[in-house]
DNA sequence: CTGTGGTGATAAACCGGTATAGCTCCTGCA
DNA sequence: TGCAGGAGCTATACCGGTTTATCACCACAG
């Protein structure tokens, strides 16, 4: 017989459906002589739930949804979103809870994903990913009542539950790694302006700046591309005072930037210190390999899946986990300037 | 009132619940006028289906699956999957069909994900990646009744359904192209020698190689990681008589062995062409930029997407369907031979 | 006037689980 | 001896749809 239901194990066992469902979710109505008699059964029979049976019984659908929000151009390159995925599969599948995904181009898009998924009971609750200063989804999804988890932002006050690495540590351990080698103009070469990350990057590098004793400090904002990481990069090093160092907040615009200061006979790291806020494969393959600071990704995910399986079971708990800190991998794109200033 | 269901329509517009599924499903069995009438009741009341109440009647999930078996460390860098995966979505979302993602390990844990999905009714079909010669998933999906469609690889008789490229022809542009600069030592670095695009790369090359007049043209086998690229390069550079040109499997290890050679001191294009059999952001940002195969990876998967459909729909029917060939796109890393041999 | 067939609807079964009310023992205590 | 209470189980309603059997009604042919 294909596909045994709990019907057919209740016939076999000589019990009720009842009794089967109670025997096999582990919960207190059968004796334990009976339990065990009806797991073998079900066991022999290889019965495994119908989930949709099960979603419309206990209206839980045992899913979370991940929407990704970016143009697909310049999506995969970065590895962050592959390991995150795998992270939060390993974190749900332990509790047979599977992963939806849905890569969609704009913020409005994915807003309208998450009302279809709660209408359609399609997902028991949702992870949030690139928060933006004034994001217009955490209120959305309040007002649906759907249980979420942000990925990277700090929540505040009255502010949904949130698995995060401080940014601003790790733009302290990379400026103060910079200043110790005795970088005193550092360039920051950021993301889009509006997501939260970018934001507190840019506050920590400034506040450390008088402190470190810098003498410049800019940050200067792009969209994440190579294109404007290089095109940003160009100018900085066509400026009558170069900076002797830069820091970059993805490893592709790391790259990128590689490339143009390459390009403009800048030699790295003997005039030109590079620093990428983002490890991957990409910044080894470089020649000189990229210093970067790694995050552990997949670790991020599978705490965020912990997490956001929390909120599920107990909706309204406000959870705020801080991860381990990226650390900096020194390579062989970073030196002491050529001519230090002090 | 949150979520009305088809009851709370059937008792607003007068009718039995019935009527109200067979309206809103657009089959036959109410009058167009109370069609219309329900409709505008339902639109009016933001009605959804529920998906677990859906699936359960009708036994179809309108969900589909796509397990990618690697390990989580190569995955990411390549943007094949990232548009894979949106081309899929875009060719499902058109019919209100969603996608389940998985990575794992191998491909054991794998087919135990279709025997799970199958057996849990999360899926109505899959979609399958990286055939390899004597794959054991064909034969599961099989005896599973799992309609499925392979990615990539145009199944032989007896096969699965499938959309493919010409990975000959896809060759066999490269080859001829190297060819008609004055090449005569073109090396291929292959991918693992289990997949069936390896082997089909690999005999093409082999089989034009006397037409081309080609002195040597050997393909050494890699398993793809960047590791394995730089040193096969190291080796084929380090022989008494080089290749002129090489063609790489991936881009990830066409950037490896462009490192290698620039570290050798061999001069690219000056020396040595370099050939990408998959193109990415990646081999833009290179310096020089790499000549590579360009695939409409978007489109492949919209595609498949298509084709799982009508298989679903239609069970047991085998379709192959061939999607536009990659084209070759010229960039700064092929050049004339230095030394023509001829 | 009667049978016949098709249309438009209804009521009820069904999908495979979960949740709950209630029944039957058995035990312990007054 | 009687009765409360709990353990162990059954029967059944229920979740929100789909599907089938059935039926009322009307038009039309014989």
């Amino acid at each position: 017989m294909a596909r045994p239901t709990i019907a057919d194990i209740a016939d076999r066992a000589g019990v009720s459906k009842g009794a089967v469902s109670f025997a096999l979710n582990g919960r207190p109505g059968v004796s334990e002589a009976t339990r065990a008699r009806i797991l073998a059964i079900a066991e022999q029979m290889a019965w495994r739930p119908h989930s949709a049976a099960r979603a419309l019984g206990a209206s839980r659908v045992d899913s979370v949804g991940l929407v990704i929000a970016r143009p697909a151009r310049t999506l995969g390159v970065e590895p962050f979103f592959a390991h995150l995925v795998s992270g939060l599969q390993s974190g749900l599948s332990a509790h047979g809870i599977s992963l939806q995904l849905l890569i969609v181009e704009d913020t409005e898009a994915e807003i309208e994903v998450y009302r279809r998924w709660h209408s359609e009971h399609r997902v028991d609750g949702v992870i949030l990913v690139d928060l933006t200063v004034r994001d217009p989804r955490i209120d959305e999804l309040k007002a649906l009542e759907l249980p979420a988890v942000v990925i990277g932002g700090r929540g505040g006050k009255g502010a949904l539950p949130s698995v995060w690495a401080s940014d601003r540590d790790a733009m302290l351990a990379v400026v103060e790694y910079l200043a110790a080698l005795g970088h005193r103009r550092i360039a920051h070469v950021a993301g889009t302006p509006n997501f939260q990350h970018t934001q507190r990057r840019m506050r920590a590098l400034r506040d450390a700046a008088p402190r470190l004793g810098l003498l410049e400090a800019p940050s200067l904002t792009t969209d994440f591309s190579d294109a404007e990481g290089a095109a940003t990069t160009r100018k900085l090093l066509s400026q009558a005072v170069r900076p002797t160092a830069i820091v970059y907040d993805s490893d592709v615009m790391a790259v990128a930037g590689l490339g143009v200061a390459m390009e403009m006979g800048v030699p790295v790291p003997g005039e030109l210190s590079i620093v990428a806020f983002d490890d991957s494969i990409l910044t080894q393959l470089m020649h000189p390999a990229l210093t970067a600071l790694s995050r552990d990704t997949f670790e991020f995910g599978r705490q965020a899946a912990e997490v956001l399986l929390e909120v599920i079971a107990a909706p309204g708990t406000t959870i705020n986990r801080r991860t381990a800190d990226p650390v900096l991998t020194v390579r062989e794109s970073t030196a002491p300037p050529s001519c230090p200033e002090h």
